[in-house]
DNA sequence: GGGGAAGCGGACCGTGGGTCCGTATCGTAC
DNA sequence: GTACGATACGGACCCACGGTCCGCTTCCCC
């Protein structure tokens, strides 16, 4: 045992802080106007426990959405078809896909104060490159199919939060039309095109 | 006549305000380390000046951006083929595509700052705006391509400055191989193979 | 219930974007 | 050339926000 189990209060005050950041990150309309100290206010904890659990607010953030995010990994990883692992490469793709489109429409601002934080990349996240790991071995197993590592870059680009975001939010796209036009790129991408050619 | 002529200092100091923000967002790692105090100090101007020219930080350069990027944009509107708009869609969509990624692998860190803006999103820059009528227009002409509007979107999000810099600067993929990638992508997508199916 | 570690919280700090206004410079009219 | 109004300059200043620090509290274990 190299782990100690947590105090209780260090527990309850972390799940304080989840369920507070979560809220405020969807009832406000941009991530930038939610601040540390607002979290920490309403969740009725100082900033310095802020701190001390989730190390900086990128750390605070990256925590939440992996939380919401499992779930859907779950599914993923070791679910039923068409998103679990006994689906053939070329319709768990689009099914992958569709899956973080429609995470990305549930948790909107979430996504995007995760992936809109300036200073780092969210391509160096550690969930991106597992994303992008699993997309391309499922690729890679695609007879005829080229430049997987790219491909699967370039598929992951299209459903970006700020993309859906725009989409979604400020053209007002309805969810289902969005769910067709990637379904229909991601064919176009796959070769399967869903109009005889 | 509505527009007085601009002094003659203010114009000098737009100018070297202009060359050094070049100089700092190219030299620096993330754009972040650049603060308006910088360029001013670099520039030889005072923070007041540069706000008063540009309105803000976002402005600035959003300005910058627009003034690099407009060579390319004369090409593709009145040039020569392959960009020029002489050229048949199925050939001038590529070579759009390739003309953007080449201007952000070789603006990679304005091009950064510019979409790395935090609080607005890039898809609200007017130039986004253009560069999507253009591409969906282009793509509106190409028989059997529906969704022309998304699929604008979803080629590129596959040249987002953020995925970009991630290939070219940390996984140091190269220049051509990245373009051969992009090409290969956009050929899938607009249905043209490169190798024969 | 006593001792020590783990955690708490809010005063405090540094930084960086943005503002303000007294002063310098420019363009122009004479 | 000079005087004068308009325009622009510049750096001291302000403030919001992320992040730190440390005396105090709470919890856990014996």
């Amino acid at each position: 045992m190299t782990e100690r189990k947590p105090r209780k209060d260090a527990v309850r005050n972390r799940a304080a802080v989840f369920t507070a950041a979560d809220t405020l990150f969807a009832r406000c309309e941009s991530p930038a106007d939610v601040t540390m100290a607002d979290i920490a206010t309403a969740a009725g904890v100082g900033k310095g426990t802020l701190f001390r659990a989730f190390g900086d607010r990128s750390g605070l953030i990256r925590a939440l959405y992996e939380a919401r995010l499992e779930p859907v990994r779950a599914a993923i990883e070791e679910g039923p078809p068409p998103l679990g692992p006994a689906t053939p490469p070329l319709q768990r793709v689009p099914a992958l896909l569709d899956a973080v489109l429609c995470f990305k429409l549930d948790n909107r601002h979430l996504a995007l104060a995760l992936e809109g934080n300036g200073s780092d990349s969210p391509y160096r996240a550690e969930h991106y490159e597992q994303w992008h790991t699993m997309l391309r071995d499922m690729l890679e197993q695609i007879p005829g199919l080229t430049d997987s590592a790219f491909t699967a870059h370039a598929l992951l680009a299209a459903v970006r939060a700020d993309l859906v975001e725009h989409l979604a939010g400020h053209k007002r796209v309805p969810r289902e039309e969005m769910r067709g036009h990637l379904a229909s790129f991601a064919a176009k991408v796959l070769g399967t095109h869903p109009r005889g050619d």
